[in-house]
DNA sequence: CGATGGCTTGAGGGTATTCAAGTGACGTGG
DNA sequence: CCACGTCACTTGAATACCCTCAAGCCATCG
């Protein structure tokens, strides 16, 4: 979508803000592992001046440059990470949601936005100032520590991706995609929901819709899987991880990486 | 190369240890930006159990999710960090040289490096055990802040690389690559030489050895270059930046991601 | 019932890859 | 000094893969 077109959405769709209620924030982080073991007074800092924001889908919650107060944990909903080039194309970073956390390396880019954050469905945020983040980083060691690990644990998704997009296929990168979807230990059938629609899974894959609509029917010819909409049904996961994974440098499950 | 004729060169080349010489490895670190500021404690508890070993070209240093001791920093040559995939293929995350730090996150992989590394010159680096630097990060918050400011850099060049292969055709990639090599503030017309062998930038690249020649010289084509062997000299570096950059987010000089 | 939006399908084109042959620089050995 | 082999690189032709553009399908909704 142009920038012109999401920059209209932002004037047409008002942004609620939520009460504040800062022990529910707490419980909220609490349950996010990052901050599993985080000391009590160190998860009342962090809530002290956050709050929580909920952005209508389609809407624009930061934009690629621009200076940034806020890091942002998600409660609930869906979050485009994107990066919009010269001549109009878009670079998706990333699709998340709730539990993740995302514009926390803003504090190191001189406080200015990496990316643009684009709610894809209405989604529910915490918003915490980045200064505070960066305030308890410095003093506490042991955050600082977790922090280190949860970075280092987005850096080897990333490097994942990118080893995706130089040695996989088009239909070898959905196959992929699905399996991320997929439980643990699950039992054939998997029957799984596809998170977004088929558009975004596209171009989070770093693919036109078009490509993807015959990828998905490529993979089912190949790993006896079934389509009904946005329903997919794999019946063997092991053709399925073998018919993807062997341009992979990991096998199935990658568990760390999902 | 498929990995076992790698492995036969690590039989065929003797490495060699170079003999202990702590206060020399102090000053080394001390150049890295990274370790500027670091207390001098710190920096003898680094360089207290670190040697220094020879790579020559060829050399496989590390291979992926084997288990390791040690992150590493280049005085001298260039690595390769890649993986390869189930059925063959190589995917080249990142080729560095010398001031530069790898295997450092191995640590949040329960030890176990996530990637192969391979000297593709005769190289000289640091070797330092990965659990003194987890101590470290443990203990001081502030050398932890430091080196999470060094992560989140790491991960934007990452960011970059991967929107990059999203959205640049092989001719812009090629050029965009040729512009990280110029210094800065560089009067025209500025004369390059690539940093190691042709085929080593194009796989750098994610493309092959014919398509990084012929897209070589579609940039000719395209932005008033000359090419004489390795040599390649720009006469117009606005017309090569906005060849290139127009296909990304960020435009020439992109400073930090260089 | 027609309009809309998400998705699919088809035809055609462009870009990168594969396979194969050729060029040119360089070092070795006769 | 030249013939030869090697290696890095280039070039050409054919192919694979993905993209673009266009049309069509189908469910949903006013």
């Amino acid at each position: 979508m142009p920038i012109l077109t999401q920059i209209t959405k932002i004037i047409d769709i008002p942004m609620l803000h939520v009460p504040r209620n800062n022990s529910s924030y707490k419980n909220e982080l609490k349950q996010i592992p990052l901050f599993h073991k985080l000391e009590d007074n160190i998860l009342d800092r962090l809530t002290e001046n956050s709050f929580s924001k909920i952005f209508p889908k389609g809407q624009i919650i930061y934009l690629h440059e621009e200076t940034s107060e806020y890091f942002y944990i998600i409660k609930s909903g869906w979050v485009k990470i994107f990066r919009e080039t010269f001549d109009g194309q878009e670079a998706i970073i990333d699709i998340i949601n709730d539990g993740h956390i995302f514009g926390e390396t803003h504090i190191f880019h001189n406080y200015a936005n990496n990316a643009s954050a684009m709610a894809i469905e209405n989604s529910e945020v915490i918003t915490i100032p980045l200064k505070i983040l960066s305030n308890i980083l410095n003093e506490s060691s042991h955050f600082a520590y977790e922090w280190l690990k949860f970075t280092n644990m987005k850096q080897a998704k990333q490097e994942m991706e990118l080893e995706h997009h130089l040695v996989q296929t088009a239909p070898q990168r959905i196959g992929c995609f699905l399996l991320r979807l997929c439980p643990l230990n699950a039992n054939n059938p998997i029957i799984l929901n596809l998170p977004y629609d088929k558009n975004l899974v596209a171009s989070r894959l770093g693919m036109k819709a078009e490509t993807f609509s015959r990828g998905l029917h490529k993979l089912k010819e190949g790993t006896n899987i079934d389509i009904k909409g946005s329903t997919i049904t794999i019946h063997d996961i092991n053709s399925l991880s073998s018919f993807c994974c062997s341009g992979c440098s990991s096998s199935y499950p990658c568990q760390d990486l999902k």
